[in-house]
DNA sequence: GAAACCATCGGGGATCACCCTGATTGCACC
DNA sequence: GGTGCAATCAGGGTGATCCCCGATGGTTTC
């Protein structure tokens, strides 16, 4: 999609959500003309419904918000995006604190800027939210990158103190430290309790562990499970 | 910042990164006049020699390449990156398969477009990357968001199901799931262990556990410890 | 072929974990 | 002034956990 057939699109129908009245009107005044703003909000209720009666393309919400039950920006999105469902989220805040982005992120929002943002940055955010695009602020965006890496990359490496278990007793290990009972893990490996209570003994000497409850935090530290 | 000072400061100096020679030049033809195409490797190797000789503000990174260890992209970026601190880069696919977009954001790489991109989009993303913001296509961008709300949100729902322990049942979970003993949580609170024994029946009970081991999963899981 | 593991099994016993049914105090709400 | 809840504690019980002591047979290693 390019500029040309952007511009000669027709305009972004948003929603502006803030509790704030001149904030509101400073927004209004300062978005380019390629957006159309149908529609004020200031409240968490106010903002449901609005955005329901009006189904925009593009919300422009605020995080921090007054009503409802407390939940802000994310309780807007949870409410009315399953009756919004072309009705695309982008967070505006003073805020760049890691739980708010969080919140709305995971309610659903597609993008984040804070409110330094000027007319045209927030107008451009708009626009790519529109078009499926992800928009971050500089500042936020590290951080986003950050947690997908994390989430991306949990593949635990080498463990020299596995390697100290025999393979039986790695294999007693793991299901110890999912919780079985002896008598679960006899039962699942066809030998009897008191063999896998030998093993647990040895695994936790071997590994310096003194309860399998121990064990159990071991082995999630080290994703084993 | 606005387009006026954007479009006033000098052009962006650029380095593209691609084995296939017609994409270079259909690349740099394409580019707006904000991009200043300073050089262009084919290979693992030649990039990273070329990225730490010209030190460009972004690279534009194919993510598919041949030389060096195998790496492709993400071993440029790997090995340039160090010798190269205030370079950013982007990443340029055909593909949006999972596991390319981890690899190289992994790397480093502050955005991922495919090559279906316009060179007027490519221009844009090189200099929002240069701005310090991330960029994904449309298509990854619900991924990257994804990845990013499941390894961020579970801290934020741990604190609701977390609001229906009181304050003492709480301070005894921490203690609990951390391997403590009754005997020990007891004496460090200056409580009967049988009063612990309460709080704990009353902690599994509100957080539908069955045992002090899938406690501590489940704290371990939302990182309280 | 002895030494060093590993995997298998058992008895006995001390402690711990978890559940049940109680109880008392204090505090807040209507 | 009753109703509810949080916090404290107790008795009694069942089963699980963990350690001690043993044992047998198998493999690998030197």
């Amino acid at each position: 999609m390019t500029d040309v057939t952007f511009l000669a699109s027709a305009a972004l129908p948003v929603v502006i959500v803030d509790d704030h009245s001149i904030f509101r009107s400073g927004l209004r005044a300062e978005l380019d003309s390629g957006i159309d703003v149908r529609g004020e909000a200031a409240t968490v209720d106010d903002a449901i419904a609005l955005v329901i009666e009006l189904q925009p393309r593009v919300v422009l919400l605020d995080v921090h918000l007054p009503g409802g039950r407390g939940g802000g920006g994310a309780e807007v999105i949870r409410d009315a995006a399953p009756a919004a469902p072309n009705t695309l989220f982008l967070a505006l805040s003073v805020s760049d604190a890691a739980e708010d982005v969080v919140s709305v992120i995971r309610a659903g929002a597609r993008g984040y800027i804070t409110k330094s943002a000027s007319g045209a940055e927030v107008s451009t955010a708009a626009r790519r939210v529109a078009e499926g695009d992800a928009v971050f602020s500089p500042k936020l965006a590290g951080f986003v990158l950050d947690a997908f890496g994390a989430v991306a990359g949990e593949t635990a490496i080498a463990t020299e103190e596995l390697d100290r278990l025999s393979a039986r007793e790695q294999q007693v290990m793991r299901l110890i430290a999912r919780g079985y009972a002896y008598k679960e893990v006899a039962g699942s490996l066809f030998i009897s309790p008191k063999t896998v209570e030998t093993h647990v003994s040895a695994v936790l000497r071997k590994l310096q562990l003194s309860s399998r409850h121990e064990l159990t935090a071991w082995a999630l530290e080290r994703k084993l499970l």
